[in-house]
RNA sequence: GUCCUGAUAGCUCAAUUGGAUAGAGCGUCGGCCUCCGAAGCCGAAGGUUGCAGGUUCGACUCCUGCUCAGGACGCCA
């Protein structure tokens, strides 16, 4: 619910109230007041664009339809008075708000929550948040990034809203591939070529790599050569590959078959393979400040046993029917409008499941087991098409319901991380980039920044370099629009100026520092004097300050319901702006006099507050100096 | 072939979901530290929002058709 301190659900309330008594014949009809914030200050703080929208459901000219909302709306309390002169253009009504209104609704938003209410009762929602998506065998690679951080933000902002959040790695950690690298590894130990108890996540990659190779590749050139008509010899050569290649396939099935018996030998090394997968995946999650646990593992591996009854189920209620061989699940007669989504395919003709069917089993246990209201899925763009399928599937099978209501399915999609050519970021020598060689990068970048400042102890810097380097690196990937591919440069994040995540942490650090002198120059008892004293907003760097502090809690909400992090980024990057002007414009230890210092000292206090809060859903440690 | 997503300043990105003169950062140019942290502040230059139509008081935003880029499409995950 919106708090009294919130400008803007306050005018929404007004307006709406005004337009319905001035307008009785609309009764019924919802008509949103459309309040915004205004762009340019000189049109006012606020401004009110409904009277074009009114006048034409009403059929009246929209200047007399914003005279008449004019005359029927009281915001004496919080602005301006509202003359003709307040009316622009076609109809805006701009609103301008009292400086004593301002302090009044900060003032009311100084409370332990910040003005950001926790949902209770009814609207606390259950909320899975399916993030990271690690896969067995397999280093994290720069897409894991997106899928990390943006899921942890996420969720960290559905709990700040009071939501009870799950979260879920959804870890790729079953199926032929998997199976195919357990076979693998098992030939090498038996031949003594590798020990298994020292073996790396880099050896997995590796070991991943080469299976994947030895059993696909051959065919595909096999089919290229005979496009092609290359010759009989070369053609004769890599049919020759192509059945060590089917060789080495069908001894992956037959250990897939044992893996899936529980067969002792293969799942100990299937065992050994998801520890040390696991235990680096963890380490980088950590590395990242994000919030990646043990008990959020929950592995496709988890709904092996589901999967036969599931389809057994939905064939047999009708929901699913067989094709060809195989069961699917016809969706174009569920999702309206023309593009209707191809079958879901969730059972080979050679009776195997897919990872469509895992994913349906665990929309079904998240919603009838973990009882979740909403499910949020952060998973990279070209996922879409499946998750269209899947959910419609989900929905069609009855599965995404709980007590009666449908649960939200949401595919929270990410594009992808470009290098400065435009195509997918690589490291130099070509390999697609690994996470963990990201994150060194950033750190070794922050090292240096700080390796000039003598002062600060070995045990500062490296907390305050894994600060920033964590700083530079989620807010880079989470200020722009999550759908769009972004370009990361290495290049930029060298400076950590501009629109950066280090520079909001600059900021917090000037507040910080400002207290510690305040102390040394005032006493002890200046922050608990300022904590009360009366605000006053003469200056307009003070004012804007205000405004900004004033949106903090119906952006984190706009997050919460748009699953978009870049707003909450935007919003702190305006914070930290308008601090940089206060701070650069408005004295505040040497203001004029003591009432005017404590008032700033509060300003001060409150933006601390807010940018701590925001900073932490962004998972960027707080830090007191840098 | 069908479908999805995108295209905004030299570069990287915004634009409160249809509102007024499209805003930031980087880079360029010019100011500001004997004064609370210059990783900063203030200012300037920089735009036919891919192209062409349409919808209306009003379009970067919605509709149609193109162009370009990336991606996905029943027996991989």
């Amino acid at each position: 619910m919106a708090g009294s301190h919130d400008v803007l659900a306050v005018l929404k309330d007004r307006f709406a109230d005004a337009i319905a008594r001035a307008f009785p014949q609309l009764a019924g009809q919802a008509v949103d007041p459309a309040i915004a914030p205004g762009k340019n200050p000189k049109f006012g703080d606020y401004q009110c664009n409904a009277a074009m929208a009114v006048a034409k459901l009403v059929g009246g000219n929209p200047r007399e339809v914003a005279k008449a909302i004019l005359a029927a709306v009281d915001v004496s309390d919080l602005a301006e008075p509202l003359t003709d002169a307040s009316i622009a253009g076609p109809g805006f009504i701009n609103v301008t708000i009292r400086t004593d209104a301002l302090a009044g609704l900060l003032t009311a938003m100084d409370t332990p929550t910040l003005g950001l209410e926790p949902a209770t009762g009814a609207a606390r929602q259950t909320i899975v948040v399916d993030l990271c998506g690690v896969n067995l065998a397999k280093q994290l690679h720069v897409g894991h990034l997106r899928s990390t951080v943006i899921g942890d933000t996420l969720a960290r902002v559905l709990a700040r809203l009071g939501h009870n959040v799950i979260r879920q790695n959804h870890v790729g950690d079953w199926g032929l591939p998997i199976a195919m690298v357990a076979s693998r590894l098992m030939d090498q130990a038996a031949a003594g070529q590798i020990d298994l108890a020292r073996i790396t996540l880099a050896d997995l990659d590796s070991a991943y790599k080469e299976a994947k190779k030895a059993g696909t590749s051959e065919s595909a050139a096999l089919a290229a050569c005979r496009k092609y008509a290359m010759g009989s010899k070369l053609e004769a050569e890599i049919l020759a590959q192509v059945e060590d290649a089917k060789a080495i396939e069908n001894r992956g099935k037959e250990v897939l078959v044992k893996l899936q018996a529980k067969d002792p030998a293969v799942y100990k090394v299937w065992q050994l393979i998801s520890d040390v997968t696991m235990q680096q995946c963890l380490a980088t999650c950590r590395d990242l400040n994000a919030i990646v646990l043990p008990e959020h593992t929950a592995g496709e591996s988890a709904y092996a046993e589901a999967l036969g009854p599931l389809v057994d189920d939905l064939l047999s209620r009708g929901v699913a029917e067989i094709s060809q061989g195989a069961a699917i699940v016809r969706v174009d007669d569920l999702e309206p409008g023309p593009p209707p989504a191809p079958p879901v395919l969730i059972r080979k003709s050679d009776g195997g499941y897919l990872y469509a069917t895992t994913d349906m089993a665990a929309i079904r246990h998240r919603c009838q087991t973990l009882k979740a209201d909403r499910v949020v899925y952060v998973v990279g763009a070209p996922q879409m098409l499946h998750f269209k399928q899947v959910f419609a599937a989900a929905r069609k099978a009855g599965y995404a319901e709980r007590a009666g209501k449908p649960v939200s399915l949401e595919h929270a999609a990410f594009g992808a991380i470009l290098g400065e050519d435009g195509k997918p970021f690589k490291t130099r020598s070509g390999q697609s980039a690994k996470l963990q060689d990201l994150v060194e990068l950033a750190q070794e970048r922050a090292q240096a920044v700080l390796a000039e400042r003598a002062e600060l102890s070995e045990y500062d810097r490296t907390t305050i370099a894994s600060a920033v380097s964590i700083a530079a690196l989620r807010y880079t990937d989470m200020s722009s629009e999550r759908l769009r591919d972004y370009v990361f440069s290495p290049e930029r994040m060298v400076a950590f100026e501009g629109n950066t995540g280090p520079y909001l942490l600059y900021a917090l650090v000037r507040i910080k520092s400002i207290f510690r002198k305040a102390a040394e120059r005032f006493g002890p008892a200046e922050s608990a004097a300022a904590a009360a004293a009366p605000l006053t907003l003469g200056q307009s760097a003070e004012k804007n300050l205000a405004m900004a502090l004033l949106r903090y809690s119906s952006v984190t909400q706009d997050v919460g319901r748009t699953l978009e992090p870049h707003r909450l980024c935007a919003f702190i990057y305006e914070l930290a702006g308008a601090y940089a002007s206060f701070f650069d414009a408005c004295p505040v230890l040497t203001a004029p006099d003591e009432a005017t210092r404590r008032s700033r000292l509060r300003l001060c206090s409150l933006t601390e507050r807010v940018l701590v809060d925001a900073l932490t859903l962004l998972g960027i440690p707080v830090i007191d100096r840098m």
